[in-house]
DNA sequence: CGGTTCATTGATTAACCTCAACGACCGTGG
DNA sequence: CCACGGTCGTTGAGGTTAATCAATGAACCG
């Protein structure tokens, strides 16, 4: 929170921007684009960074520009839950303009640039611009289905299960076909299950072949039997002939 | 979907729904307010009729007015997941205004009434009322947090935890205090466990009088006790003296 | 009054949690 | 340079919980 990098992105940063096709600025011609520019900010955080808390009063709404986001809950018996993960392009805070606070508590999972934006700026301009509005209920739905997602794909069947299809969907919608590593506990949180099981099925899946982690890559896997193991749609299994 | 009765509300029937606070139509000049309702449409839903199905085209965002609808996903190993309980206020099918089609299957667990907008008029009105813009958004943000807090408080813990805090989350949104009563099927769809561990745990806060089943009230039940049951928040247990 | 649906309960098995210990890795400071 | 403490992943043993399979009873409806 205290003396981070921080600067005003450049009109080259914008057009690099992940969350350009999504277009906050994207149809916005360039003069004007230009004037609401010197309004954002660029901001670095450093892996484990806490970057808002539940509760608290903010003022930006931000791009995921690189890296991974955690958005976490707590549980009424105290456990942390992550409820969202957000990858570049997508977009972290909206709720700011509804009442002006945080309801999550978003931490970096690795270092992780954003692109902030005054709330004031935003709403004026879904004010202003229909369009833009449209965008940002388009936004507003995608953390629905991803809450969702994670409540059918993530929450329900055993372990080995819910392991599997957290790799199918980091697999899916990490940025550039690379999965994202991350830690067990933090799976664990994802998944409603603890670190230890967590530990199990992925050490296991690892002995199997089916996956492997590298610090660079992040997991690598067979993605043919992970799906398998993630649940058949069908009435009958699936490896097994009849 | 077939004969079902069906008929444009009164301005009567306006102001007397549960919606007018969220103001679809709340601070709208009388005359124009006449204009619109002419484009909507009231309709009743039997127990267990299915009101849309996932994947299917539609042109209608609706508001419920009476009774309880479910909102389904099927995970991907087949089996139901319920990821919403909309209940009178509440708008469903607001994804329509996106892609034309719903994300959801929703089905009537109690007799349900519904003011069905057409999307177009839905559409033209966030278009040229900002502040019904933001309407809309506070009511997707609705959703947001009713599937994260199915994520924190209906996904986690035992399945005693669990029948307890959504027999909590049910008093707490029931119309007029009343606690709307649900199925054993239903209940474990909402809770990821099965049928028959929501029985034996619902049957057991019945023996233990916690909870008592009233057709026509609703469940009945002993907040104190059951609140204990859904689990502690400080860092000791609630009642013995250390 | 049969048939259907729903809730309940039992017995058994499988899955997961808890507590606990251990080793690998990493950065720090002696 | 190496010893130290920290964090993180792995693994084991044992207990608890919930899923599964199956049967029975209660309520409702035609």
């Amino acid at each position: 929170m205290t003396g981070a990098p921080s600067k005003p992105p450049s009109l080259q940063d914008c057009e690099h921007c992940p969350h350009h096709h999504v277009d906050v600025m994207g149809a916005t011609p360039e003069t004007e684009r230009a004037r609401l520019l010197q309004f954002f900010r660029l901001r670095q955080y450093a892996v484990r960074e806490v970057i808002y808390a539940e509760g608290e009063p903010g003022v930006f709404v931000s791009v995921v520009r690189r890296g991974l986001v955690k958005l976490t809950l707590y549980s009424r018996s105290g456990a942390e839950r992550i409820v969202r993960l957000a990858m570049p392009g997508d977009t972290i805070g909206l709720e700011l303009m509804l009442d002006g606070r945080f309801h999550h508590t978003a931490i970096a999972l690795t270092p992780v640039e954003l692109c902030l934006m005054p709330r004031d700026v935003v709403d004026e301009r879904v004010n202003t611009v229909p369009d833009f509005a449209r965008k940002v209920m388009a936004e507003w739905h995608a953390s629905v289905d991803d809450a969702e997602r994670f409540l059918t794909d993530l929450s329900t069947g055993t372990a080995h299960e819910r392991v599997a299809r957290l790799l199918l969907y980091l697999h899916e919608r990490g940025a550039g076909g690379r999965c994202p590593l991350i830690g067990r506990e933090d799976m664990g949180a994802l998944l409603g299950i603890t670190m230890e099981t967590t530990s199990r099925v992925v050490a296991e899946f690892k002995r199997e072949g089916l996956l492997q982690e590298d610090a660079h890559e992040g997991w690598r896997c067979d993605n043919v039997a992970v799906e398998r193991v993630a649940g058949r749609r069908g009435p009958a299994n699936a490896s097994p002939a009849p």
